[in-house]
DNA sequence: AATTTAATTTGACAAATATAAAATTATATC
DNA sequence: GATATAATTTTATATTTGTCAAATTAAATT
């Protein structure tokens, strides 16, 4: 089940940028990078009180952002050697290419679907060129990619669609998913 | 005033942070990467309403993520190229050395200044390591740099702090504040 | 010009967040 | 073992955020 983890990732990514989606927290990292820190000290430095920058503290480190040892009276916290070294792409980026791409294509695909087809009937032709395709790509399933049609075939195919064959085939040639052979006499799917 | 600059600076910064850290705006993120999408689009493929998303696409516009242009009906959004192209490390860190670090020091030194002298006088001496190093600087700024004193001399100027000068005056050398001659005759700063 | 339709804005609300103050915990120092 | 002290946790509160539904706006098609 990668949808899964493919979740938790999103979340701990979301998590990292907001840890860093601070002003405080902002700072608290760049006064830990310049040397280690305890609470306190940052406490008094950003005027917070120590209840408050442990919260921070704890958010960063939740993020994987900070590694801390016990020092003496005091709590040191410092960055985690190399943490900042990525790049911004690297962490924005999922890695589904594929999972992505169906998920969104069938969800728009969906709802067009469901608004422009009843019962296997075109209910009627988009006017906008995105539902259009959608429409246009389901036509196109009738046909057999192996075969080639005469123009009435194609006219009778279409209509079982929708009585407006004419529109349809010409959209079909013009959105490239079928040609015409040179001669006008026969059609086929896009290869 | 650099400080008004930097504090744009900080925010300006954790908004972009803010803006990538949510799992619904990482998803457009992801989305329009791959090709520029439009609300309704991302509305149908997410399943949140038209306005959230709307409200998404705005908040990633304005951390300068996004860029738009009208399509037919609709918006069209792009990444703005290049833009995750940089690295962590570049976006976090604030570059005034100087500044912050000056902050910080004074804001801590501060604390412990007025917890531990009172007119002048040290009250008591400081079991912490942290605080102790800040008595002692402060102790050092009594002595010329260019002098060199005997131990009666040292005791006298740090007896103006606190009565257990001994002490101090161990740990001034112990923390390497001062350095003893080989014959243990003479202090002076250390150089 | 009228109509359609995507996008945005507004209003409302529940959930999450940043903060301070106070209570508690954990750990050094004595 | 008692005491001191930094850190954390808890409680409370004001602010911000994510979301939807509804109203409004802007723009393209007719």
């Amino acid at each position: 089940m990668p949808s899964l983890k493919a979740e938790q990732n999103l979340k701990a990514r979301a998590n990292l940028f907001k840890a860093l989606g601070n002003p405080t927290r902002l700072l608290i990292v760049n006064l830990i990078r310049l040397s280690p820190r305890h609470t306190e000290e940052l406490a008094s430095i950003l005027k917070l009180s120590p209840g408050t920058i442990s919260h921070h503290l704890s958010t960063l480190s939740e993020a994987a952002l900070l590694e801390s040892k016990k020092e003496q009276y005091y709590v040191s916290y410092s960055l985690i050697p190399g943490v900042l070294d990525i790049k911004l792409e690297e962490m924005v980026s999922m890695s589904q290419p594929g999972l992505e791409q169906s998920v969104e294509k069938d969800a728009f695909k969906d709802k067009v679907m469901r608004a422009f087809f009843e019962r296997g009937r075109l209910l009627q032709i988009p006017t906008q060129q995105k539902k259009l395709h959608v429409v246009l790509e389901e036509i196109a399933k009738a046909f057999d990619p192996d075969k080639s049609y005469t123009e009435r075939e194609v006219n009778i195919i279409i209509a079982d669609f929708h009585d407006d064959f004419a529109t349809l085939r010409r959209e079909l040639i013009n959105f490239n998913y079928m040609t015409r052979s040179k001669d006008g006499m026969s059609y086929r799917l896009r290869s």
